[in-house]
DNA sequence: CTATAGATGCCCT
DNA sequence: GGGCATCTATAGC
């Protein structure tokens, strides 16, 4: 069987991220999460189901704990973000707007609430699952070109918060294929902030057509 | 294509 | 009770 839904380039053999990968800081982190892949594996008993969903990471946000009045984690522990404060590499997942679920990786040494997170993917696997029953006629260019949307599009819930990125005990890891980083990412403030929003800490992919709907340049 | 309004519930002060 | 790390539908160019 294939390992992993990665497509295989010649003379890589895709990778899970390791921890110490998550370990940095988010500012540093982040823009080298820049294409790697998001892969959803769903398994019942140790048995696939259906195909994996993979998304590549096009577009993330550096969110800086105690450091940052943007985060979450900035007034310290709380029920809700318990899982920034933990170690690095597991999914932090919170509900917004009374409707919507987003995804981050927890990074830096435990304890700091360092996080990224995903706002947009390109999907390239499991477009249908995507889609599921709800969003049946979504074109492939929305499915997954914002951070909520990614979540309904890989079924990223509450269920999902704490899930650990690189064991995969959830069916979610983020995998090398051997793409690098662009050497020229885009660069911005980061969206939907209203406190911190001039820091520069939005990274995506340039003339990716996913890039989720935000400010056009660096913050103006 | 852009702009705007409304949905809707949880967390935290 | 205030404020959301958003999205979709709809109206107007």
């Amino acid at each position: 069987m294939t390992p992993g839904a990665a497509r295989r380039r010649p003379g890589v053999v895709p990778a899970v991220l390791p921890r110490a990968f998550y370990a940095g800081d988010p500012v540093v982190v982040a823009p080298l999460l820049l294409n790697k892949l998001l892969v959803r594996s769903d398994r019942v008993g140790g048995d696939r189901v259906g195909g994996d969903r993979v998304g590549r990471i096009v577009e993330v946000e550096a969110y800086r704990g105690s450091e940052d009045p943007a985060s979450h984690a900035f007034a310290g522990p709380t029920k809700r973000n318990t899982v920034m404060f933990g170690p690095p590499g597991h999914l932090y997942v919170y509900f917004t707007y009374g409707m919507h679920w987003c995804a981050n990786a927890v990074c830096g040494p435990a304890g700091t609430g360092h996080a990224v997170l995903l706002r947009a993917l390109a999907p390239l696997s499991g477009l249908e699952a995507m889609r599921g029953a709800r969003r049946a006629g979504t074109a492939d260019r929305h499915l997954t070109s914002g951070p909520a949307k990614l979540c309904q599009a890989f079924g990223i819930t509450s269920d999902e918060n704490g899930a650990d990125l690189v064991t995969g005990d959830h069916g979610l890891t983020v995998v090398d294929d051997g793409m690098a980083p662009p050497s020229d990412p885009g660069v911005s403030g980061r969206i939907g902030i209203r406190r911190a929003a001039d820091r520069p800490w939005r990274w995506w992919v340039p003339g990716d057509p996913h890039v989720s709907r935000g400010r056009p340049g660096p913050a103006s």
